[in-house]
Order: C-alpha cells, then structure tokens, then sequence
DNA sequence: TTTTATACTTACTTTTGTGCAAGTACTTAC
DNA sequence: GTAAGTACTTGCACAAAAGTAAGTATAAAA
C-alpha cells in the first residue's frame, strides 16, 4: 500500500478537514478511483478476491488490493479467508459499507438525469 | 488551470467509468479537496469571490479559482461578473449544483453516524 | 518435477493534485 | 502619482494516486 508522509500541509487539511466537514469524511472514504465501482459490486453480495478481478477487468490487481485493504481499514468491508490452499478469500459489505447503498443510489439517479440533460453537450464533443 | 495529458492509462479509464458508471460520474464532479466545501458554502446562497475566500480561509487563491472554473464548466455553479472596476463577480448554484443537496447531506448524515460508532477507535489512536 | 490455482507483494515510473509565492489588470480615491 | 481594492494568473516544487511489470507462497494435481 502506498506510504502517507504524516505531516505535510496536505495531511494537516485532511485532518482538520476530516473532524470539521462530514461530507469530506465521506469523500476520504468513498474517493480513489475504483471505490465506488469495488463498493457497487459488493452490494450485490459477497464476492471473492477472483470475481472482483473478472467482474473489474481494467482494475490492476495492485489498485483492486489496496483500495480492498482501504475499504477493509474503514471498515467498509469485511474480509474473510478459509485456511486452504489454493486462498480462499470473500469480501463482503460491513453494516457501514451498506448503508452507502442509499448515498450511492442517489449519486447514480443524479448523474443520469444530469448527463441526459447534457447530451447535446457531449455529443458535440464528440462530433468536434 | 493544470493541463491534462488526453492520452494516459489514467484518462482512458477515466473515460470509460464516466461513461459506464453513474457514481464515477459524479464523483469526477465533487471531487477534488475543496469543492464539497465550496458547494456548501454555496448551498446557503450567492457568494462573492471573495466572500468564498473569507468563508474558506484555509484555501489557497490557486485552489479557489481552479475548482470554481471546474465547477463553472461543469456547469454546477453560474458565474456572474459586473463590469466594474474593482471587479464584482458572485457565483451561485445551478439548478443541478442545488439538486446535490440532498446528497451532500446524505453524506453528512452517513458520517455523523459512522464517526460516533468508531469514536473509541479515534480515541485510543489519539491516546497510543 | 513441473504446472496450476489463488491471493497477494514489491519496486519503479508516470500522471495528477495541491501548496507556495509572486505578479497582473484596471479604475477610483487620496 | 501612488495606494487601495477585487478577481484573478503563473511558475515551480513536492506529495499523492495510479499504472506497469515482475515476483512470492502453498499444496495438490498432472
């Protein structure tokens, strides 16, 4: 997992911004590029390390284990392995991790009713 | 404002989440350190620049600017300047900006919640 | 003895985000 | 003619996030 320095200027507003603003406790939690998608997959039900690798195909395994052990620290997510070999390792949704679902829910009907608003936007991007 | 190179791994992907799914879609939009802050502070009604400045003092005027251009061309916010000298610029939500607030404060509700069951958790890191 | 399967690790590079510090423009007031 | 006020703008440095590519461990199956 990659290293966080303690105290660079950064880290002191994530601090600060962390116990003053909620929503960016939230952002903290939920931001990182495959998040979301990890999360989205998960609330379907429990999946293992391999069917979140096939259900993400563009997700390296590095991002796919580190935004895990992310999830798992916030305790978002819970981890379970059987002691057998070949591993045998589920991932499933903690209390916490499902009451996004409604937060997530909402982010998804936002962004279709705002994309459907501006598709002459993209589209004449696209068309440029 | 940074300039983005259009042909990384990192553009490519974000293409695809943006266009595949929904909650990327908005996250690409909120996130980014400040800009939840500065949309509540918006939430409360038209601001100044400089207003916004007093109400964030933690923020750079590098920052500021860079995310309220962002939020302006994404169409989140309306910028409005009066052709007067000194300038009087106000920005003020959109109708889609607005339409995040109920999530904005469903975020805020998750995390209130989140915070207070892991209280003893923030407080033994601050005591060890 | 080599291969297979699963779940990770590690070292390194590239790309992106943020902070810091300084400068610009323009007009009215002094 | 110098200062004040407002809203930016620019360049540089460093921190953080993401990608690339390769390696590790274990035991059972071939």
């Amino acid at each position: 997992m990659t290293k966080i320095k303690a105290s660079s200027t950064i880290q002191e507003n994530k601090l600060a911004a962390y116990q003053l603003c909620p929503v960016t406790y939230v952002m903290e939690k939920i931001s990182g590029y495959w998040k979301p998608i990890i999360l989205y997959q998960l609330l379907s039900g429990s999946k293992r390390y391999s069917e979140l690798k096939k259900a993400i195909p563009s997700i390296t395994e590095k991002m796919l284990i580190q935004h895990l052990k992310q999830l798992e620290t916030d305790q978002l997510l819970i981890r379970e392995a059987l002691p057998v070999v070949p591993p045998h390792v589920t991932y499933t949704l903690s209390a916490s991790g499902e009451k996004l679902q409604p937060i997530l829910h909402a982010m998804a009907i936002w962004a279709i009713e705002d994309s459907r608003d501006k598709e002459h936007i993209l589209f004449s991007k696209n068309v440029s």
